[in-house]
DNA sequence: AGTTGGAGTTTGGTACCCCAAACATTTTGA
DNA sequence: TCAAAATGTTTGGGGTACCAAACTCCAACT
C-alpha cells in the first residue's frame, strides 16, 4: 500500500522537532522562531512548512500558527527521544562537553532505528543499574581517558568497594 | 584561507570508503564496483568521481583506474575507522545484529567528530580491560535486555567471580 | 483610518545527488 | 582482427534544500 515513502528527510524530521519544541515553550511555533532554531532564512522556512502539510504531520495556513496533527506530534516526540537518548549517553556515558554532545546527538538521531535507540536506552540504564558500573565506573573511565592505561594494582579495592557499596545499598532496600 | 570548504559532503566521504576498500580487495577502484557497493548507476559515479578529483582526493583520467591520492587516502582511513569503531560498539556491545549494525554505522559515522570517535574508542577499549566490564558484563547486558531487570541477589556471587578472575589474570601475568 | 515595519511568502537561482537512456571507449574472444 | 559485450561517460531531467531579494499581509501605533 503505502509501500515506504512515509520516509521523512533528516531535514523535517528536524524542522519537527523544533516545532515540538516551539510548542512546547511558546504555545504555538511561528515561522521566524522556526527559522532562527534551524539557522535558516524565513522563505527556506515556508517550503518545508509545505512539505510537511501536504504530509499532514503539521496544521498550517499560510499567514497562520502552526501547529503539529498527531502523526507529526508522534514522530517530533519520537525524534526528541532518539535525541535525549543518544545526547544522555555522549555526555553523561562519552562525557563529550555538552553543546558538542548536543550537537552530534543531533545529527546521529537521524541514524539509529527505533530498536537501535531502545537498545541505547537500555544501555545506558543498565550502566545505571548493574552495582559493578554505575558512576563510580565511569569515573574510572574518565580517569582511563587520561592515563590510557588500568592500574590492574588498584582493581582488588576497586571491586572490594563495589561490592560494599552493593551490600550497603542492597540491605537499605531489604 | 582555506576558511573551512575542505568540508566534504556524506556522499562524497561514502565514496572514498568505498574506494579504498576496493583499491585493497582488487588493487584498483573501477566504476562499476564502486556503483555496486554504492547501490547507484554508473553514471552517478561518474560524477562523484569528477568532484572527488577536484578536490584532488583521487587520481582520475576517464576510462582510466581510480586511485586514492594521499590527502584522499588519509580521509578513507578516517572515515573507514569510525565505521569500525561503530560497528563494533553496535555489534559487540549493544549486540545489534550484524548487518543492521553495518548499516547504522554507515549513517553515523559522518556525525561523529575525530574527539567523539576517539572517545568511542576509549570506551570500547574500556569496557574491555576493566575488571568489572569485560564480556561478563556484556552478557549481563544481553541478560537485562531479556529480563528488563536486575536480580540483585545474583550480584553478590557476580561480583565475586569479577574478583576471582582478576586475581587470576594478575597473577597469569606477575 | 492610514502608515509603517515586522512577519510571512514568493520567485529565481544555485548546489547536490540521483536516475534513465543515449552515447563513447575499451576489452574480449571467436 | 574486428565485432559484440562490458565498461565508462554524457545529457537531460527530477527531487531536495538552501539563499537573496522582491513582494504581500497583518497588526500596531498614531
Amino acid at each position: 500500500m503505502t509501500k515506504k515513502k512515509d520516509e521523512l528527510s533528516e531535514s523535517l524530521e528536524d524542522y519537527l522537532e523544533v516545532i515540538l519544541q516551539l510548542e512546547k515553550t511558546n504555545k504555538v511555533a511561528r515561522v521566524k522562531d522556526i527559522a532562527v532554531k534551524m539557522q535558516v532564512l524565513r522563505g527556506t522556512v515556508t517550503g518545508a512548512l509545505k512539505s510537511l502539510a501536504e504530509k499532514e504531520l503539521i496544521n498550517y495556513e499560510p499567514y497562520s500558527y502552526i501547529t503539529l496533527t498527531p502523526r507529526g506530534a508522534a514522530i517530533a516526540r519520537d525524534i526528541t527521544k532518539r535525541h535525549g537518548v543518544l545526547k544522555n549517553f555522549l555526555f553523561k556515558v562519552l562525557q563529550i562537553e555538552n553543546e558538542r554532545a548536543d550537537a552530534i546527538a543531533c545529527r546521529m538521531e537521524h541514524a539509529m532505528d527505533k530498536a537501535a535507540v531502545e537498545r541505547l536506552v537500555r544501555f545506558v540504564e543498565f550502566i545505571d543499574q548493574c552495582p559493578k558500573t554505575q558512576q563510580a565506573w565511569i569515573d574510572s573511565f574518565l580517569e582511563y581517558c587520561r592515563t590510557h592505561e588500568i592500574d590492574h594494582d588498584k582493581c582488588t579495592t576497586c571491586i572490594d568497594r563495589c561490592l560494599s557499596r552493593h551490600q550497603a545499598d542492597h540491605v537499605k532496600q531489604a
